[in-house]
DNA sequence: TTGCAGGGTCGAATCGATTCGATCGAATCG
DNA sequence: CGATTCGATCGAATCGATTCGACCCTGCAA
């Protein structure tokens, strides 16, 4: 039924001759925009279906109205690990959502900077045809493809991320919800606390917290978390996990439960899934949760396909910062000013956190 | 530092007047495709930066080359549902992994069919530029958006699809695997068992199998599945899951195993999460896997996450349908064929199958 | 009968690059 | 020294649409 497959894709002018009307007219017929006798479109339809005319062409059609309808979406590392972090998905689909219903879809960016790329290519971030760029966990490494965004004169919206001159912030108040837990943990009374952090640097390698983990950090929210934490407690044992991962905060926890003369009392994870991995270490080692040791996370994941641990933690508005940075990004295309966002996150009490032994 | 920020955006045309040279001149010393003196070539560089210019506009490039540099990924459903699933996301990676060597990014699209969507409006499917289609888990809804792709003379592959005139097939052996794992099950005596289906249509509603059942599928990997059960059973009670999750199959196990007098001895669940479900459901009841029940999932995920349980499952390479899709597209776009391709599924042992209890 | 509104159509300019073939001078070769 | 090649540059065509302003005709009001 497909029609005299032609040799060559066939063109809009193609179907005007074919039909005997001029290539504005034919334009319009498929458009609609603008008026054309109803005969005289069917006869341009007609033609475009003895040609087998798919349409008009999408990247002509933008180069002339100046609109792509792509949203690139910049997110750090491989998809493989951004998707493993369970916050990304409902992020994702928030943005979606809100991009969704003003017809405009999503290209998938992942940050340049960490694949092996050469310094002479471009990279597809800096060529890919966009209207607008969300970026997502980037650190401060994009900064030269920002900057030509910038002169390319396509808005910016970065979630997390540290705030940048012309960039719509969508933030969340990582530092001011740790404190806030840290904060509980102290009026509980825990005295020796342990902080599980997420990667902080490009290396996502694990170990102690060095002393000028600040200097090196190129992760925002995961600074940002251990700054509130340290708002509170002035010193505290810092481990840094390699990814957000049980198995990461499993080793973690090992590692600082090891030793039974010097455990802390409380153990503040980056994330749930730190946090989770921690329990299950805790678990391990014979220790009771929250008895023997509390343990606080952070996101707010729904737990139950994870065994099914209560976790006390902070929750973030995951989906809400997808919607918020989708709405930005509209506002912005349209040529409308954007404020800058700040989501706030919220301690959900839960069965991992209590008063110190005595 | 940005320079002078003029009014309006500098194009190509401008950077080579500035820099004195013609337009094709300014265009080779960007693009690096031809010989250009050095000199030229700071020159035109230099007035780019004057300028503010940042870089040939990827949609007259795409114009002119012909190649957008975007793949788009047709994924059925909301994008949260799709990532709820954990073989999308190796297959994600897989696909993303094959096509980022080759330069080309990942644009996302979801299923048109599914929203509402005015029948007048074209869906974005069917006007977003991109070079090639990959359609994952997508059901013959989309028929008329692949004939309209086709006359576009966008090559086309479905990841686990019934196969389609034109589409290159990336197939997994859903059938003859669960007739494997089905066969391993009769073999171990099991004669009364009962099989969790995945979605079989678009309704996505819970309950008991319908007897037309096959008539109404239009999830292809599910209808398999349960095809491959029946090679091996003729007669089986059928449960359908509302999605792959562990609450579903939780739902679902219960369900099944409520009345005491009329129990399966074994559970065939179309998906890891399915199985975990009803194991966790049969934990409930205070039934011992595999002692008293026998539980085969498929998919083959990492468990660790879920509670520790080891399950009997249908391992299926889920990157590698991600990366053969990838290569296939790529040979398209080359113009050399592509093969269809099968990957096939393997039993991995775990400890929630064995023999019916005496 | 004239004037005007507006539906329908068309021609031409435009969007911003890439690329083919031609040109021209300088260097190389026999 | 003439022929040839090669490097550097340019002009013009091209990619495939959209859209603005002009034009023509018809119908209706004054």
């Amino acid at each position: 039924m497909d029609a005299h497959a032609t040799r060559a894709r066939a063109t809009l002018a193609a179907v005007a001759e074919r039909a005997g009307v001029s290539r504005s007219t034919a334009s319009l017929a498929f458009s609609g925009a603008g008026p054309v006798a109803p005969e005289t479109r069917d006869r341009v339809l007609e033609a475009a279906r003895t040609l087998g005319y798919g349409g008009p062409d999408p990247v002509a059609r933008s180069l002339r109205r100046g609109r792509t309808g792509i949203v690139g979406v910049v997110i750090e590392d491989r998809l493989r690990e951004a998707f493993r972090d369970p916050m990304n998905i409902p992020m994702l689909d928030g943005l979606a959502d809100e991009l969704g219903t003003a017809g405009l879809s999503i290209l998938l960016l992942t940050d340049p900077t960490t694949a092996g790329s050469d310094p002479g290519v471009p990279a597809v971030i800096e060529t890919a045809p966009m209207d607008a760029v969300v970026l997502v966990g980037c650190s401060t490494r994009l900064d030269a493809s920002v900057a030509l965004l910038r002169r390319r004169r396509i808005p910016i919206a970065a979630i997390e991320a540290e705030p940048m001159e012309g960039v719509l912030d969508i933030a969340l108040d990582n530092r001011r919800a740790s404190a806030l837990g840290a904060a509980r943990m102290h009026e509980l009374g825990h005295r020796d606390i342990a902080v599980v952090t997420l990667p902080l640097g490009p290396e996502h390698s694990a170990g102690a917290l060095a002393e000028d983990w600040e200097a090196r950090a190129t992760s925002f929210p995961a600074a940002e978390r251990l700054r509130g934490v340290l708002d509170v407690y002035d010193t505290l044992r810092g481990w840094m996990a390699p990814a957000s991962s049980i198995a990461s905060g499993y080793t973690a926890g090992l590692s600082i439960l090891a030793d039974p003369q010097h455990r802390p009392t409380a153990v503040i994870a980056q994330s749930d899934l730190l946090a989770l991995g921690v329990i299950r270490a805790a678990d391990e080692l014979g220790l009771m949760v929250p008895a023997d040791l509390s343990v606080l996370g952070f996101d707010g994941i729904r737990t139950e396909g994870y065994g099914g641990v209560e976790l006390t933690t902070l929750v973030q508005p995951a989906i809400e910062k997808g919607r918020a940075a989708g709405r930005g990004v509209l506002r912005l295309l349209a040529g409308e000013p954007a404020p800058p966002v700040l989501l706030r996150c919220t301690l959900r009490p839960g069965q991992t956190v209590g008063p110190p032994a005595a």
